[in-house]
DNA sequence: CAGCACATGTCCGGAAACGGCGAGTCTCGC
DNA sequence: GCGAGACTCGCCGTTTCCGGACATGTGCTG
């Protein structure tokens, strides 16, 4: 477990799970909004969380709703408010996987330049990876300088998918 | 020699030996009740008593029939009269070890905040040190916060084969 | 009487290890 | 020559680990 998920559990006020092809999300929120979305047995996936299970929630519903809509490729891009917990740096990077457009991806040493710290490219690298809300805030689309996949905390077969998924989507 | 075993030594009425698998324990009562169970050798053991030996003394006789059961795997508790000779905060630690079960432990820092004194957690790691009735006051049960041996007055191998053989016997 | 040594635990700061990388080299095959 | 790998090394935020300082009752020493 690491400090950020820790954070979160003290905050988090309820969770749900959803089902998606590549098995299921449990997500977690905050009064102030979603802050967690993890694929079961994932890298870094919180301990059993506190928080009641309210599948009526408003927020989870729509979350859950816009997640199963965009796995079977009616949607793109997602409507959520979100609360992101982490260190200033992870917040940051985080940010700016938000904006990285649907179907096109990105560079770990991209992400670092825009952040103006060009050097800083395997922090940037630990701070995706941490990244609490998957799918949502798309750490997938994240790769290479030269392409590779390089990691995924929820296993590289799911990056895969989801990128094949949304070029599919975009196609459409 | 300390001044606690003196104290007991002026109100010493009679003294016996045990054998046991981890060598011979040395009896001691006063008119009160069992007031000490030393291993030869152990750290803090007193000089040769001036008490009389005498292995037909109820009380130790009983006490002796019930360390031997216990070795022997035979018996969790005793039910032997204690007189306990010390400091009031030494007797307070004591009284504190008398609650652990068998089988389990508990840390020195749990002790002292039971105590109410958190801060005092050395001065009871010295209190367990000199507890005067070894294994039937449990003194082996005390261990540090992360569940390592840290010492015994009788040698932490000894330490080590009494909650070995505890462990063994409650599951049994 | 003062000082010291203990069968500890907590807190804090610094050091070192560890990554979902990338750029630069070097080596091989073609 | 030229490109594709294998390898090295530096980068830097985070985490983990380690060591020192502190608090404290008691008994021993000088």
């Amino acid at each position: 477990m690491n400090t950020t998920t820790d954070s979160i559990r003290g905050a988090c006020t309820a969770q749900t799970t959803v089902a998606t092809p590549l098995g299921n999300l449990l997500l977690a929120r905050t009064a102030q909004g979603l802050a967690g979305a993890w694929f079961e047995g994932q890298k870094h996936h919180p301990e059993p969380l506190a928080a009641p299970r309210r599948p009526d929630d408003e927020l989870l519903r729509r979350a859950a709703e816009q997640l199963q809509a965009y796995f079977a490729g009616e949607r793109r891009a997602f409507d959520v408010a979100l609360d992101l917990h982490g260190t200033p740096f992870q917040r940051a990077v985080w940010q700016a996987l938000l904006s990285i457009p649907p179907g096109s991806t990105c560079s770990y040493g991209a992400i670092a330049r825009s952040l103006m710290a060009a050097a800083a490219v395997r922090a940037v690298g630990g701070a995706v990876g941490r990244n609490p809300v998957s799918v949502i805030v798309p750490c997938h689309r994240v790769v290479g300088g030269d392409g590779s996949l390089t990691g995924y905390a929820g296993g590289v077969e799911r990056k895969r998918a989801l990128l094949e998924l949304e070029r599919a989507t975009a196609a459409a």
